[in-house]
DNA sequence: CTGAAAGCGCTTACAG
DNA sequence: CTGAAAGCGCTTACAG
């Protein structure tokens, strides 16, 4: 009979915290030992307690509003409830429709939390450690450089998102970029560019390498000069892009420059908000083109060319792997690889 | 000497756990005891270990790697070492400034988790429980509904971020969404608009209910008639956004409606990008306004005319009230507002 | 079918 | 200045 709120006893030194209800509170007013309550708790009890002393169990548990507390529980059994999504850039749009996946996959017996980090960047070591010493049941890892990988070895489930190339033994859930970038550096080429520009993402991430590449290989077989780096990568973000493109303008144009393929949505419309700045009509003086094909694509002016990348199925993908990782099997299949599609606006079209 | 690496005993059971560094490890290399090495891990040695020994312990710390783990710490002091930010939509590229804002304010000593919910739409009791189970330092809880706070009740260190009129003690810090709302309908005023819809968000959140509310008494006070209601109110999506005003859109022309004001940027977009689909001119047909003034507002078809909200700032300050609240002081100031200003675009313009 | 007890890794009075 | 010991809340063999 213990009542947390009305123990006159109580300490007060700390804040106002709320009274945590422990399973020995609900142990006694259900008049078992602890070892019941959390087999209860936990929904072990089949065949090991009585479906009468399950009733008295699980009526006290909501009577008092148990919970299992996760420190407690992350001691005893090694791990945590929860899951950690470790992105470069979780505040981009498109990560909306990841997450909505990985949630739909991964059901209500995990938590889903999200670590931020910088914009585009990824955690130090220090920050790694920090969140594994939290003790997450599982790790999600989107578009990981190879450095982080490393600082990352062999630590419980883990799957790894939109990263192409890496090593590891980790299971992962791609998008086939190449074949989308090969299939923009084509239209372009059909657009009749001939010397176009290629805006990367500052992060160390495979996944970019590989957007780039394949578009430069694609586009040099084609007959189109790229120029790589004639405009410093950025991070991925609207302004920064914006300002990069900006500063390199003369130069591009001084190079015949007629289209500039961004390694993400988010730096394309950057560089039509700076074209617009400039007064360059898009796609007449200039073309613009991305990866992602975010909501926003659409009411973009103008509409922007980009090559989608399924995020909802990635974030799909993914859950489900890992949900067999945590229950101690197998994923059938290690690498599991998204076909992407590109979509053409008004941001390329013809040159005359 | 214990070497987790090479423990020829160490049962295999679990997948390949990275071998964990206990304190143990740690107190055992140096030659101290474990509560030595806590209070170096946790630089706590003022006045109470020696020069020599706070160095031969951070050594052995450095070696090692050890981290000092969450949940024993968890369990030790009542809370862990993180703080979770809980926002309705968290992907919104609005929150990617506000989550700058909070880590540069709360600093390296706390890592900041993000709780994902759906579109727009609070957690449940079930999982805020399960959420406060996981025993953050703190909270950090962004356009909470009425519901969901009194829900949440005393729960230790907790900061409301845009949330107006929200009962309870803890700390606020707001956007000054009345002043904005009410700049923008005497903007549509001076434009010559007489009768106008409102998009409103779904989330039954007190932000919205504010802006929704001074819109409204503000513009009727000008002459303009505001159809409430007449587009039902949408999750923070363009797509839906979109959708909800095409489908609206014959009845609104009907009533004579010349602009649509919505309560997020997002829905926006939306609204744009239907009026596009459905050959209206905007803002000759139609103005359109929005609340934010995401980077994309610059850069949509046409330029969005909004009501900027200072995310950075918002994050910032609350990360700051957080912090005192986390050393154990009382904020100075418990209620902060933060001044908004209408963004002119061409969203919107003189009816002739 | 049920409970007593050990142990997960840490922190914090309390002795010395 | 330093360490032995209790305790945070839970889970899991192990007895019974």
């Amino acid at each position: 009979m213990v009542s947390p709120q009305s123990g006159p006893g109580k300490a007060p030194t700390p804040p106002a915290r709320a009274p945590r209800v422990t399973a020995a509170e609900v142990a006694a007013k259900a008049g078992v030992s602890t070892a019941t309550v959390s087999l209860v708790a936990n929904g072990k009890t089949s065949g090991r307690v009585s479906a009468e002393i399950v009733a008295r169990v699980a009526e006290a548990i909501s009577e008092l509003g148990y919970v299992v507390d996760s420190a407690g529980s992350s001691l005893a059994t090694g791990a945590g409830n929860f899951v950690i999504l470790i992105a470069p850039d979780i505040s981009n749009a498109f990560y909306s429709q990841v997450i909505t996946g990985i949630r739909a996959a991964i059901g209500p017996d995990y938590q889903l939390l999200l670590s931020v980090t910088g914009n585009g960047r990824f955690p130090a070591v220090r920050d790694v450690r920090k969140l594994l010493a939290l003790r997450p049941a599982g790790l999600l890892v989107d578009a990981p450089s190879e450095q982080f990988l490393a600082e990352l070895a062999a630590t419980g489930p883990l799957v790894l998102l939109d990263a192409p190339g890496s090593g590891g033994t980790a299971p992962r859930v791609n998008f086939d970029v190449e074949a989308g970038a090969a299939e923009l550096a084509g239209h372009l080429a059909a657009c009749g560019h001939r010397t176009v520009a290629y805006l990367d993402s500052v992060t160390g991430t495979q996944t970019f390498q590989a957007r780039r590449r394949a578009f430069r290989v694609t586009a040099e077989q084609l007959g189109i000069r790229v120029l790589d780096g004639a405009i410093p990568s950025t991070t991925i973000d609207l302004g920064a892009a914006a300002e990069a493109f900006a500063a390199a303008w003369p130069q591009l144009a001084a190079a015949g420059v007629t289209a500039v393929a961004c390694a993400t949505d988010t730096q394309a419309f950057g560089v039509l908000q700076a074209a617009r700045k400039l007064g360059l009509a898009v796609p007449g003086a200039l073309a613009v083109t991305g990866f992602d094909d975010l909501a926003f694509a659409g009411s973009s002016d103008p509409g922007l060319t980009t090559v989608r990348l399924p995020a909802a199925a990635l974030g799909e993908a993914a859950g489900n792997q890992l949900k067999t990782l945590l229950a101690g099997r197998a994923p059938a299949c290690t690498l599991i690889n998204l076909a992407t599609e590109l979509v053409i606006r008004e941001s390329t079209g013809l040159r005359t």
